[in-house]
DNA sequence: CACAATTAAGTTGTGCACAACTCAATGACC
DNA sequence: GGTCATTGAGTTGTGCACAACTTAATTGTG
C-alpha cells in the first residue's frame, strides 16, 4: 500500500545524455538540496526563537538589529540591501521595533523620501544582552569554526547564483 | 557619519579564553553564519517561485506533491514527519491543494482522528510536468553534483545538531 | 521651467511557520 | 466498564516574505 512502484509513463527522455541520474532519482535528489537548506534555515530558526526570547526580539527583528548595532543609524533602504529585505517586509518590522523601543525613524531632511532608522538607548542598551548569543548559537551547531567559514562561503556562492538566475531580481 | 567606530564599553570578557574572535567580531561572524542560510533559503525560494508558477504551485505545496508523488496516500501526521511540518502548517496548505483538485481528503476508517490524503488523477497527471523542475533549479546553483551532495550532508548534520539544542522538539 | 521616469517608504493581500489552543478518537490503567 | 492521558487534525493569532500597488519626493530630459 505504501510504496507505489513509479508508472514509467513519464516525458520524453529521449534527448538529454543523463550522465548517472533518471528523471525518477531527479525528483528526489531535488527534494533534497532545497529542503535540506530549507529545514536547516528553520532548524536555525527554532534555535534563535528560544534564544532570543530573552531579548523579546524576533530573528528577523535580531537582524535588524545586528544591522544598527554594527553601522548605527542607517535608512531603511539601505537597511534592506543589507538584509535582502524589501520595505513590505521591512515597514512594518522597523513599527514593531519601534513600539517595543529600541529604535526611532526619523524623515531624511536631505531627501525627504528617505527614512533614517536609529537606535533608542534601550536599543543600544540591547546589544550588551546580545552579546551572549552568537556563543550560544555557535556551541549549538557543535560546528568547527573552520567548517562554518567554510560552509558560509558556499552559502554565498549558491545564493548568488541563485539570484543571478532569477530574471527580475 | 556611517562608519561608527564600536565604542569599547561591553560586557566582561576576562574569563574566557576566546581563541581568535572577540566579543565584537563573533557579532559579525554571527550575523552571517544563520544569515547566509537564511538568504541561500529565501533565494531558493525565489526562484522556485518562478519555476513553479506554470504548475501553479508555491515551494511548499510542492514538498507535499514530491511526498505524495513518491508515497502515494500519505496521512496528514506522516506528511508532516517528512517535511518538518505540523498540521498547523499543513491544515491550510493541504486545503488550497484540494481547492486546486490535485488532491483528495479521506478519514481513515480505522483510526479516525487520523486523515489520509491522496492524489486526484490531476495530481498525478501533474508529475509529469513537474520532473523537469529539479533540473532547472539544479541548472540555475551552477554546482557541480558532488557538491551539491557534499552541502546536503552538511546541512543534514546541521540541522540534526540544530534539533537536538532545542529543548522540547 | 515642465513633465516623464525613477526612487523610497508604506499599504494590501496571500501564503507559510509556528505557538497555543479546541475537539474528537484512541489507548492505558484501575 | 469508566476515567484520564495521549494523539491527530484543525483553528486562531502573530509575525515574516513577497508581489503588486499607492504616494510623495527626486532626478533627468527636452
Amino acid at each position: 500500500m505504501t510504496r507505489k512502484p513509479c508508472p514509467g509513463t513519464l516525458v520524453s527522455m529521449s534527448e538529454r545524455p543523463t550522465p548517472t541520474l533518471r528523471e525518477e532519482d531527479f525528483l528526489r535528489l531535488d527534494g533534497q538540496i532545497c529542503f535540506a537548506l530549507n529545514s536547516a534555515s528553520r532548524a536555525f530558526n527554532g534555535l534563535y526563537r528560544v534564544v532570543l526570547k530573552d531579548l523579546g526580539l524576533t530573528y528577523p527583528q535580531y537582524l535588524v538589529m545586528l544591522v544598527l548595532w554594527e553601522h548605527g543609524t542607517t535608512p531603511v533602504k539601505e537597511i534592506g540591501t543589507h538584509l535582502r529585505l524589501d520595505s513590505g517586509t521591512l515597514s512594518p518590522l522597523i513599527k514593531r521595533l519601534e513600539v517595543a523601543g529600541l529604535v526611532h525613524r526619523e524623515r531624511s531632511t536631505e531627501d525627504e523620501r528617505s527614512v533614517h532608522v536609529g537606535l533608542t538607548e534601550a536599543g543600544t542598551a540591547l546589544r550588551a544582552r546580545a552579546v551572549e548569543v552568537p556563543r550560544r548559537i555557535a556551541a549549538a551547531t557543535g560546528f568547527e569554526l573552520a567548517e562554518i567559514r567554510d560552509l558560509q562561503t558556499r552559502l554565498h556562492r549558491l545564493t548568488a547564483a541563485l539570484d543571478a538566475a532569477v530574471p527580475q531580481a
